[in-house]
DNA sequence: AACGATTCGGAGTGATCACTCCGAATCGGA
DNA sequence: TCCGATTCGGAGTGATCACTCCGAATCGTT
């Protein structure tokens, strides 16, 4: 899930060296404040000052720009399937489905890159199984399985339409971002819809 | 509405040269069709060359690139909100409304900078009364209070609530875009939602 | 401690973009 | 038709960005 300890994967590399991989990590962590930040447009050389490297040491790490970003979003959504796996025990699974839901939703409101990350893990749903967010998929599929089961969700939606409001609310959430009043009202009448029964007329 | 026909407001203005109107014109329609088709990242010169004009025209109208996308979206959003206003002597309120609001997540769908646009225009709800979108904002109020009116949308939620639904609507639809039936099934828990009643449980 | 391999740092490169400038072309009133 | 005013065209400018390259620094092993 995080960096190789080996080079390749023919299994006779040689070991990583130690400042290597904790520049790799500072590099990281320092790209996903900087994107959250000032979104992805921001530029590399923004990255390394951040991380205190420089830019060199991020190209070596992550050879395109479209690569350092692909490495945070994948972290972020990892992080969110860890989230969600958590929420599996909870007694409530409707209260649990809602709950991460709004929690992606507020995240968005504040990180700037996190509504594109989700927008590309959603684009994935068509495509096939692989991909950058399957992890979150999978997570966020099982909980919304337990909140159908319960009762608490319709039962007429699918990952698929869960997955496009999703990113639709967190987008919202980030560019018109503004009026916490609003975003949850609005958040509100998306829930009525899921929690609605499966269309009563035509 | 579109161009000044006179330069300066204090009416003593020298008139514009026909050439110069017909330059305009051609330079913001191919401007909506490239950034339609390529996004807002687009350079200037392509508008240019799809105008059939030099850069130092499309400069000469619109004296920033912001400027000129600011105009695009002036256009679209009032385009809009003419069609809002249109369906304000249908007979059913309800599906005035909602018809209105499919209609314009299924344009952001195809065209790639609708959805920015409608974010701007959200964005000013916050801010104050004047600004890009007040056209459309104003149309899609009258045509809500109709519905509302008519009991077809719950009477808990206002323009502000609907503008993010409908921002993050045409934003979900333009990022995951692909499947529509997943984009019609994802709208339909949306209106469901507006159609339920002002929250039976807290 | 000493040395070879690996990694770092950041000036340099080429491409792209928004925007400027001015001679040439065009317009429209006389 | 003629002429001054206006507009056009597009090469040029400066800034920015992703990415490269290589001498210097650092690591890990013996």
């Amino acid at each position: 899930m995080t960096a190789p300890r080996r080079a390749s994967a023919t299994g006779g590399g040689r070991p990583v060296r130690a400042d290597a991989l904790r520049n790799r990590a500072r590099v990281l962590e320092a790209a996903e404040a900087v994107f959250a930040e000032h979104g992805t447009t921001a530029s590399t050389e923004q990255v390394a000052r951040r991380a205190g490297v420089g830019v060199g040491t991020v190209f070596r790490h992550f050879p395109t720009k479209e690569a350092l970003l692909e490495a945070v979003f994948v972290a972020r959504l990892d992080r969110l399937a860890t989230e969600a796996d958590a929420l599996m025990s909870a007694e409530d699974p409707g209260a649990a489905f809602f709950g991460f839901f709004a929690r992606v939703v507020d995240h968005a409101a504040t990180k700037n890159a996190l509504s594109a990350a989700l927008a590309e893990a959603g684009v994935d749903v068509r495509a096939s199984t692989a991909g950058t967010g399957r992890e979150l998929r999978r997570a966020l599929g099982a909980l919304l399985g337990r909140a159908q089961e319960a009762g608490a969700v319709r039962s007429d939606v699918g990952l698929p339409e869960i997955l496009t409001l999703l990113v639709g609310a967190s987008q919202a959430a980030e560019h018109v971002g503004g009026d916490a009043g609003v975003r949850a009202r609005a958040l509100a009448v998306v829930f009525d819809g899921l929690r609605a029964a499966p269309d009563p007329s035509p």
